[in-house]
RNA sequence: GGGCCUAUAGCUCAGUUGGCUAGAGCGCGUCCCUGAUAAGGACGAGGCGGUUGGUUCGACUCCAACUAGGCCCA
């Protein structure tokens, strides 16, 4: 409010001046950008510029369409954008069609769960549309929340495997391993409701507690001669303990583990003989309350191996097998085994070829395969079958347990396993298993144990059952015949189904006759039988998405297969990696892909998974709306992905700060460019200041290691680079050295456009480099920059500027950064010996800043303007670099005046500086007046009288200020 | 219990084949600026390298065990 008259040169000065906003808003802003995006059809005008020769695909993993997304999704579909943004800016005809997993037992859950009671009702076909229709609404939903994020890709087409074409495809697929001999029908153990008459999948399983016989039956060893350890032993029997004595009579085998020490130890009592672990002895005597026992043999298990035992409920023999899966935990060492009650069991069945007994029937009775008992309830003849065991003296000891028991989710009763017949694509036929590993070893893992993580998985795995007892998914086109009963897969009838599947959709399954799909004169190759009926099996949903290289990238012209990339958590290498993979090599005979790129899980800022119950879940649209997607994308980057990834609100903070920071920076250099039309302002390389080139050479450095960490899928280099470029090479010292130049120099005059030159450099190649990270701010800073420079087609900047000829991208009006080429660094602006130079110089300028934050805390100065620099050194070397450089030393360090001297010796009071031992640095104020425009302290200042208040080069350039206007 | 993986400052990351007083940026604290201003600059304080053993003249780097955590199985 003062009167006093002020000399104010501010509107004389080149301020930065720009619509760009400092504020993000980024929660309104990026819909407006995607919606530009979309009307220009971004997808179409990005691919009309490339060649489809030149070609990259990503082939999407479908996530599954059942709600919202969260944070595990974002960070795949981010992770997999920035590399499709990549390619494309790198010139390649980049593919990304984005897909949905649709089918399957959590869907049709879902559907049954709404419609209650009335779900028995319905018919399959009214069940599968009411599914059709659930998934559908979450596809559409998933699709607004991924493009939300900024992911493109081919939203408009998205590949759902609920799609005829992609059933087709998918059919396609199965008949191909039908062909190939790979499919079979075999036995094996579910989950199973005997109250329900039904199967159970894994998710359909509750756990609650339940009492339990626990028993310990003997297995009389009947070829003790077999083994060196009991020939000598007087009738030795092994012992197993059970919770489920209805599960004896399925009895096969009892498993013992190879490498464990098992014994064989004489009763002091009734001199009974029995073979348990050694570990286990003890606790085994107590329970059953046997007293004490000596031990007559030890002996490993593997020792044991292929001994055979009287069954305690048939007249059959158990033999004995030797199982990694046996434990110390409880019980005796020594398991029994009947396949058709337990997975563990059915390993050993797969193992050692044993017979597959199932005396249960679907109601949970026993079968004529054990007439004692034949059409009692397996929980009625827990008791009886005990007593019997009592009664025959094979009983060791028994009680009661209570445990946690798998129980139905939906009657609530105790649930049984039992082997059913199923569908399988066995891995051993024609070598798959061998050829799968070999392929592996051709496919590039990254990061590399990826490799040893699925091979390890596909050498160990059992074969695929293929078949599930549910309604919604692609039914599996297998006939019965109403003659022998058995069920038949003919390639005449997959071909019949996949014409009308392309018609109608897999619906025809339900909706159409057994007759149509039988072809003419079709006989049954068991009896010879002419009358059959329909299977209704479906396939497992994993056989769906792992057809997707045949249903989506074969079908599709432009993508193909093998394709160059999937893409997802390190859970898919049990999941859609290896199912893909099994799909790939029975169908194919080669892998669906040439190179497979993991990440990690994402956790909570101590490590945690997150979960519902601990609270500390982070949905992502709270984080895009809160921040933006932008700020999502750049945590994405930031995050060493191939590791688990930790989020939380101070990392999104730090994160968000960097996001500020990256936005400044830009809105710095946009703000400064307003008047420059690189056409006429351009300055030639040749003629730009040393710290200019030096930018430049910066600049080059970036893009160079960029460029790299993108090739080589290292988004958290790019992440550091660029920040550290922002913060430390351009903030911290170019732009600050340069203000001066920008602001105080006349418009035209030739240093204030060698500035604007490299900033326009630094901000074209900038916007283009981190365009796939920040798809929306770039693409705001993008269109900034397009009305600032006002650029025309023809632009002669790039024929006279690049040494090397090569256009870098400038010239062209596009209409979006995403479209653009990736900038190429000029190999002029490579200078290794100037970097070197100026390590050395920004060294010392380190020091001076270092003594001016003492003349500071003195209180001698403030700006460090105000400084004068007295610079004295010993060394020839350090003297003659600044000596050489010594009008612009002053610019380099902020400062009004920097002198330096050579010396001998340093005087008292003169002591050399911490970093630099022959080097003496004095800061103290200037003793002249600052000038009023450029702030500068200067001994001339207020001379002219033209321009009060001013120093002579501000004088100068008023002047000519006027002359202009 | 098995397969694969992780562990460096409050946070995100660097550390080339074992040889440094273990680095950077952010954040934090203090100061400066007020012509990038809900911005910008400077200085400073922060680390027992998950723990314990071993190999070595020497280990954040190699080996083993343990602990904590992750994914997938059982």
């Amino acid at each position: 409010m003062s009167d006093e008259p002020k000399n104010d040169y501010k509107d004389t000065l080149n301020l930065p001046n720009t619509d760009f906003p400092m504020k993000a808003n980024l929660n309104q802003r990026e819909p407006d950008i995607h919606q530009k995006w979309v009307e220009m059809q971004l997808d179409k005008v990005i691919l009309a510029q490339r060649s489809p020769e030149r070609r990259y695909v990503l082939h999407d993993g479908p996530p599954y369409a059942n709600g919202d997304i969260h944070m595990g999704h974002a960070l795949n579909k981010i992770l997999k954008d920035f590399i499709v943004r990549y390619k494309a800016m790198k010139g390649f005809y980049a593919r990304y069609v984005p897909g949905w997993d649709c089918h399957g037992l959590p869907i049709e859950q879902k559907v049954r769960e709404k419609l209650g009671s009335a779900a028995r009702e319905k018919t399959p076909l009214e069940i599968r549309q009411l599914c059709k229709e659930y998934a559908l609404k979450w596809v559409n939903t998933q699709i607004e929340q991924f493009q939300r994020l900024g992911i493109g890709g081919d939203f408009d087409n998205p590949y759902r495997t609920l799609n005829c074409e992609y059933e087709v495809g998918e059919l396609k697929a199965f008949r191909a391993l039908v062909e190939n001999g790979l499919i079979y029908r075999g036995r094996k153990p579910v989950f199973w409701c005997a109250s329900c008459g039904t199967a159970l999948a894994d998710a359909e399983v509750e756990y609650e507690n339940h009492t339990s016989h626990s028993i310990f039956v003997r297995f009389p060893i009947l070829n003790k001669e077999k083994c060196d350890a009991l020939k000598d032993v007087n009738a030795p029997s092994i012992v197993i303990w059970t919770t489920t004595p209805w599960t004896l009579p399925a009895n096969v085998a009892v498993a013992v583990h190879p490498d464990f020490d098992y014994v064989a130890a004489r009763l002091k009592s009734t001199g009974e003989v029995f073979v348990v672990a050694h570990y286990l002895m003890g606790d085994f005597l107590a329970k059953c309350n046997l007293g004490v026992a000596d031990i007559l043999a030890q002996f490993k298990g593997g020792e044991l191996n292929g001994l055979e035992c009287r069954h305690p409920l048939l007249d059959k023999k158990s033999v004995v097998v030797l199982g990694n899966h046996v434990t110390l935990e409880a019980g005796t060492g020594c398991v029994h085994t009947a396949p058709g009650h337990g997975y563990d069991d059915y390993l050993m069945l797969l193992k050692y070829n044993l017979p597959m007994v199932m005396p249960v029937d679907d109601m949970g009775r026993f079968t004529e395969e054990f007439p004692l008992m034949k059409g009692m309830s397996v929980w009625d003849a827990n008791k009886p079958i005990v007593d019997k065991l009592a009664q025959d003296g094979i009983l060791v000891g028994s009680g009661k347990v209570e445990h946690s028991y798998p129980h139905c989710w939906r009657c609530h009763k105790p649930i049984i396993f039992r082997a059913t017949e199923q569908w399988f694509m066995s891995v051993e036929k024609n070598d798959l298993r061998q050829n799968t590993l070999r392929t592996i070893d051709n496919v590039r893992w990254i990061p590399s144990w990826g490799r040893d993580r699925i091979y390890n998985m596909v050498a160990m795995r059992p074969d695929w059952c293929l078949s599930r007892q549910r309604k919604w998914g692609v039914p599996i086109p297998a006939l019965q015949c109403e003659d022998c009963k058995n069920d038949i897969l003919d390639i005449g009838v997959i071909d019949l189904f996949t014409r009308q599947v392309a018609e109608k959709g897999s619906d025809a399954w339900f909706s159409e006759s057994a007759q149509s799909v039988i072809p003419e004169g079709f006989k049954c190759p068991y009896c010879g039988g002419t009358s059959f009926k329909k299977k209704t099996d479906t396939l497992d949903v994993w056989f769906d998405s792992g057809a997707s290289h045949i249903a989506v990238c074969e079908q599709r012209e432009d993508l193909g297969s093998p394709v160059d990339l999937y893409l997802e958590g390190s859970d898919q290498h049990r999941g859609w990696f290896q199912s893909s993979l099994l799909v790939a090599m029975g169908a194919r005979n080669r892998a669906p892909y040439k190179a497979v790129l993991t990440h990690g899980f994402i956790l909570d800022s101590k490590g945690e998974a997150m979960s519902k119950s601990k609270g500390n879940v982070i949905p992502p649209q709270k984080i895009i709306e809160k921040m933006g997607a932008d700020v999502l994308r750049l945590w994405v980057a930031s995050e060493d992905y191939r590791e688990d990834v930790k989020i939380s609100h101070e990392i999104l903070d730090r994160i968000s700060d960097a996001y500020r920071r990256i936005r400044n920076t830009f809105r710095f250099l946009l703000g400064n460019l307003g008047d420059f039309r690189p056409e006429q302002d351009a300055v030639y390389y040749e003629k730009l200041p040393e710290i200019d080139r030096w930018a430049l050479h910066k600049l080059y450095s970036l893009m160079k290691r960029v460029t790299k960490a993108y090739e080589d899928f290292e988004f958290h280099k790019v992440y550091h680079f660029v920040h550290s470029f922002c913060v430390v090479e351009m903030s911290a010292l170019y732009l600050d050295i340069i203000k001066d130049r920008l602001y105080v120099e006349g418009r035209d005059s030739l240093t204030r456009r060698a500035a604007q030159t490299v900033i326009h450099f630094v901000a074209d190649c900038l916007v283009r480099l981190i365009a796939p990270v920040l798809p929306f701010t770039m693409e705001e800073v993008f269109q900034s920059l397009e009305t600032t420079m006002e650029r025309q087609a023809n632009n002669p900047f790039k024929s006279n500027q690049g040494a090397d000829g090569k256009p870098a991208g400038f010239g062209k009006i596009a209409k979006s950064v995403h479209a653009e080429l990736l900038p190429e660094p000029r190999e002029v602006w490579n200078q290794p010996a100037l970097e070197e130079t100026w390590e050395k110089l920004l060294r010392i300028r380190e020091a001076v800043v270092k003594v001016l934050e003492d003349a500071r805390r003195r209180k001698e100065i403030g700006h460090s303007l105000d400084a004068k620099v007295t610079f004295a050194t010993t060394s020839d070397e350090i003297y003659s670099l600044l000596e050489d450089r010594k009008l612009f030393l002053a610019d380099l360090c902020i400062v009004s005046s920097f002198e330096i001297k050579k010396v001998k010796t340093f005087a008292p009071g003169d002591e050399p500086v911490e970093e630099f031992p022959e080097v003496s640095i004095k800061a103290e104020k200037a003793p002249w007046e600052k000038c009023a425009r450029c702030w500068k302290l200067h001994p001339e200042t207020g001379k002219n009288a033209r321009h009060p208040g001013t120093c002579p080069r501000c004088a100068g350039v008023l002047s000519q200020q006027k002359t202009e206007s």
